[in-house]
DNA sequence: CTGAAAGCGCTAACAG
DNA sequence: CTGTTAGCGCTTTCAG
């Protein structure tokens, strides 16, 4: 089919262009460019004669070409600590959804939460030309930090409480959260509560959940003993492990109290194995309410995080702060504890 | 620290151009670009003076220059069904990795199962000028095949077997490894056996699993009567609903096979809200093997799907029809069936 | 309301 | 090995 045996293979192969565009309509590329882009700028005369020839010949606006005139890429980045949390799948899927209204595309990139790994992606993208970026969390390298400050791209931080940036932040108390959650723990009997954490380092969301369960014991007159403390990465296995670790000291906690509810779920699986009975003899909670939390048994007890809310907040946000150019305002958002079967009276 | 004190903001505010890498340097634009784009081709020392040059000035290639000068977004496109299934999350991060090493970005679109907005997402991406594109499956309109076709762009097909269609494609043969599954089933002595499926429409892996379910039950005399197969959207709550549909029949199946594990987690959730002991009354099935299948209890007998096997392939499949032009052979990939507890010997 | 023309920053011949 | 020189396709003044 495309064998090199015309004279002029260009001609046919070559995508049309603004030009061609131009010519077909018998008008200027500049009245193309402005049909295309403020149409209320063209009579309408015009302007359909230059939508037909768009529509006759196919015609796409040349990605580079409209990003080297326009210094717009029309492309915002995002930076995820790991896809196979659906939590931060959701919140993506929202800031798309926004994005889409602005004919904005999204790039995500993925850090492992690891800060280096987030840098270079912050890197990557900056170097694709993103127009903006949204984060997770307020921790991040220095030069990650001056790379976005020299730079001047707008960026917002998700999932952390705006108190803990100067930056523009949407996001929620997770320090609170988890000392609502931890009240519920108490209210229900139990004083010895032990909890599961993700990796605590580079991490101040995990930071802030564990502050907020220390402190609520704290003002209980209880605290949280070294060995009452698992940290751990964010899996299943890893969770099963830390509450058979917590589960097998001498006088093992009446409830656990997990980062997410991908650990709780690995402790309830650590429970189930040692015949341990959740909630009779073991509550564990959970925290951000993704569909896992209720195809576990029993269901988890957990925090509803406003994942949607942050991805749309977030898109709004950004495409404000690019078309205006003025800085946005943070927004922290409510969060809700839900009771489930997984916590119960202590016995 | 960058207070606007100099003279010459201008120069301070806009980012350094390899016109401005060149003069530092004091060699030309050609010879900067050759430095970093083929550095073999420079004299040492000269590549040393634009490097430092580079570094002083902080330079970075402008995104849209570079397209549009190459020809080249070193950007390929997914577009995948939803991110919330972990399986797809994997192998996008497999597909990643694997583009990371030839420096290319992945952009990532949904469609939500929908083959009108995978049209839309196709379009989106090509217009954003993509080396290449992964796409899931082998059915979709007419027009997206049709601007496939005539854009001349480098896709694979993900998810199906090659054997579903004429275009490159990267997968598993989802009826035999169906059929295998079934048959592990019936060898467990099941004879009332019950499917719940995801929507058909649009979705040849869907209808492959259905077919492979279907052949094996005929080749042992049996079928899949109306009332025996459900079609629900992929989520926990849809299965839940069609499960216990198929469990209030006058003659319940004794086992349920399931398009994939999140439908087999709400047919244990049904279960259990019956009171219906698996594996004892009912053996459950699922499809995919994520985290999932083992979170719940019990833990899902299931078909392991290459879900980085797929990504990887993708990604150097992808990259190789870039560079040479030359159109890359299909290749299927193997599956495995997983025996689990949810499938035990029928009463 | 429309057109002419000047770049945007980079790459790729083509000479030397 | 390096420099010169055209563009790549589009947006955007600036005139008319």
């Amino acid at each position: 089919m495309t064998g090199p045996a015309t004279g002029k293979p260009d001609r046919s192969r070559r995508p049309p262009t603004l030009e061609d565009v131009a010519r077909a309509a018998g008008v200027s590329t500049a009245t193309v460019s402005r049909s295309l882009n403020a149409p209320e700028r063209v009579r309408a005369e015009t302007r359909m004669a230059v939508e037909a020839a768009v529509r006759d010949l196919g015609y796409t606006p040349n990605f580079g070409g409209q990003a080297l005139a326009s210094n717009r890429t029309n492309t915002i980045g995002a930076i995820i600590p790991t896809m196979e949390n659906a939590i931060f799948a959701r919140a993506l899927q929202a800031l798309q959804e926004t994005l889409t209204e602005s004919r904005v595309t999204l790039l995500v990139a993925t850090s492992h939460y690891d800060p280096a790994r987030e840098e270079a992606q912050i890197r990557a993208l900056i170097a694709r030309g993103v127009d903006g970026l949204a984060l997770i969390g307020s921790q991040r390298t220095a030069a990650a930090d001056a790379l976005l400050e020299t730079r001047g791209i707008p960026f917002v931080i998700l999932w952390s409480a705006p108190s803990e940036t100067p930056h523009p932040a949407i996001g929620f108390d997770n320090a609170r959260a988890a000392a609502e959650l931890t009240a519920q723990v108490l209210a229900r009997g139990h004083r010895r509560i032990a909890m599961i954490s993700g990796p605590l380092a580079h991490n101040d969301r995990a930071q802030a959940r564990l502050a907020g369960v220390r402190e609520t014991l704290c003002a209980t007159g209880l605290e949280l003993a070294p060995g009452d403390l698992q940290e751990c990465p964010y899996t299943l296995a890893d969770g099963e492990v830390a509450a058979a670790a917590l589960l097998g000291r001498a006088e093992p906690p009446t409830a656990i109290i997990c980062g997410n509810d991908v650990l709780a779920a690995g402790a309830l699986r650590a429970a189930r194995r040692l015949g341990v009975d959740v909630p009779g003899a073991l509550s564990v909670t959970g925290f951000d309410d993704i569909e896992l939390a209720t195809a576990v048994h029993p269901p988890l007890a957990t925090i509803r995080v406003p994942h949607r809310g942050m991805g749309e907040a977030a898109g709004a946000c950004l495409m404000d702060w690019i078309d205006s150019g003025r800085r946005p305002v943070s927004r922290l958002l409510p969060t809700e504890f839900v009771a489930r079967e997984s916590l119960g009276p202590v016995e």
